[in-house]
DNA sequence: AAGTGGTCTAGACCACGAT
DNA sequence: TCGTGGTCTAGACCACTTG
């Protein structure tokens, strides 16, 4: 902490927080942000891994040197985030993508009647090329850089539903192959997580109607032109930082993309 | 307040809660959600209309005889779902849709690139009839209630982007007429806000792809059967009442629906 | 019974906005 | 200068989970 922790001294210079030199904007956080920051720094140098439950909040409070509410609302909004989950008398954990419950936690997609059924992959493709420039651009990668290209459908009793194409920085994923993909169960973002380290935190979609051309329309059993749903995720890490661009084409006749606004 | 309000003199039964019949199920509720509740219920029932600022924390922590702690949170969570929203220095306001800032705060469209411009309305359409039997088990209705149906274009750069079919509950919406509508300047959901009393504070969207048909394709300006966005939208007031649904359908050639997952 | 997160309180001080 | 929300603390007790 670089703000003093006991509150009852006051600094005797106000500004007393930046690192000197460089900063100019910031020059002052709550002690709770900051808290907020270590602790997200604890969990992007995998000081605790996904699943596996963090500090108490008592433990956090002494090795921070200030008290638990303090703790207490810097993990609260690490909760609203997504990035920890609470559990009443267990402890605070590390978010995960392969929870039991939520199969899918990025996939909106719903059958139009009946509970969301567990859906079948299939890889189509798996290799690694230079990045074309749009991905370069999406990506942040400096041009020539190598990303893994996938290809693969999700597919409800025997039917392809999901077309997706899949973009991932070659550099953090090394070991990818086809094998891994087609024997590794659950979902990619579960695999992603336990096999390279990189942890899907946030995403952003854009969702547009376009027409299927000849062959999308074969690999998804449907009529050429017919509308599908576009939905490009540009998924991000710890500090924004882009890690996947996936292009995907859902047919949404007996399914929809279901959303909540506030 | 049933629950005890001075925590240092401990209730003689533990479980002095409820009220006593009926109820089976919650049978307890922390302070902090029943002082949401009351204050959800001021809200609902006008004690303070859109715009206006709520007492201050103070002022409710010693109405309620609360802490101002548990006020707080009451009001933490409520901002947290836009019901209200907080500025530091002034007070705590309703939120309401006629803010200068986020014009359309459900409108999820942006144009493929540069920022979100203002776009032009049309109405094309505004008339009472008995409501259908889908729109009376959307809108929760009784078959024979009447609603207000309207259809309008949002255009931009004089080219229209946005047609939605609008339905309205005819009991709520009373004095609505095709002239109100095209004299009133801003949002929609402002105009019912203020002239209806009737605040949407929630809504669920179901996003699918569809081909234009003839007549749509006419006013839309596209081929006939070019793939669009349709976004089925209910929304909700206070205690998840349905009051409106919409049915858009967005040409997304220029402009995307934009998501965030978290 | 012990340990965890969850609730509640009371009081201090800070930052912002209006006066 | 005053009133507002924002931060921080310290301590009490409650509710849930595990041994």
């Amino acid at each position: 902490m670089s703000q003093t922790a006991s509150q009852s001294v006051p600094p005797s210079s106000p500004s007393s927080t930046p690192s000197a030199s460089a900063e100019v904007a910031p020059a002052f956080s709550p002690l709770y942000q900051q808290i907020k920051a270590l602790i997200m720094r604890g969990l992007q140098g995998g000081e605790w891994k996904p699943g596996e439950a963090i500090p108490s909040e008592l433990d956090l409070a002494a090795r921070f040197k200030v008290s638990q509410g303090t703790v207490r609302k810097a993990i609260d909004e690490l909760a609203a985030e997504n990035l920890l989950v609470r559990r009443q008398g267990k402890g605070t954990f590390v978010a995960t993508h392969n929870e039991q419950k939520i199969q899918y936690r990025f996939l909106r997609l719903q059958p139009e009647e009946g509970a969301p059924q567990p859906m079948q992959r299939e890889f189509l493709d798996c290799r690694r090329l230079r990045a074309p420039a749009d991905i370069v651009r999406s990506l942040d990668l400096r041009s020539g850089d190598m990303v893994v290209q996938l290809r693969r459908t999700l597919s409800q009793a025997g039917r392809p539903v999901v077309l997706d194409d899949i973009w991932l920085p070659g550099s953090l994923f090394k070991g990818l192959t086809a094998e891994r993909l087609t024997e590794y169960r659950g979902p990619l973002y579960s695999l992603f997580e336990s096999e390279f380290g990189v942890r899907m935190i946030r995403a952003e979609e854009k969702i547009r109607a376009i027409a299927a051309d000849r062959s999308v329309a074969a690999l998804l059993g449907v009529a050429d032109g017919a509308p599908l749903l576009s939905v490009e995720r540009l998924s991000l890490t710890y500090g924004d930082r882009p890690v996947e661009l996936r292009r995907g084409l859902y047919n949404t006749t007996q399914h929809h993309y279901r959303n909540e606004l506030s």
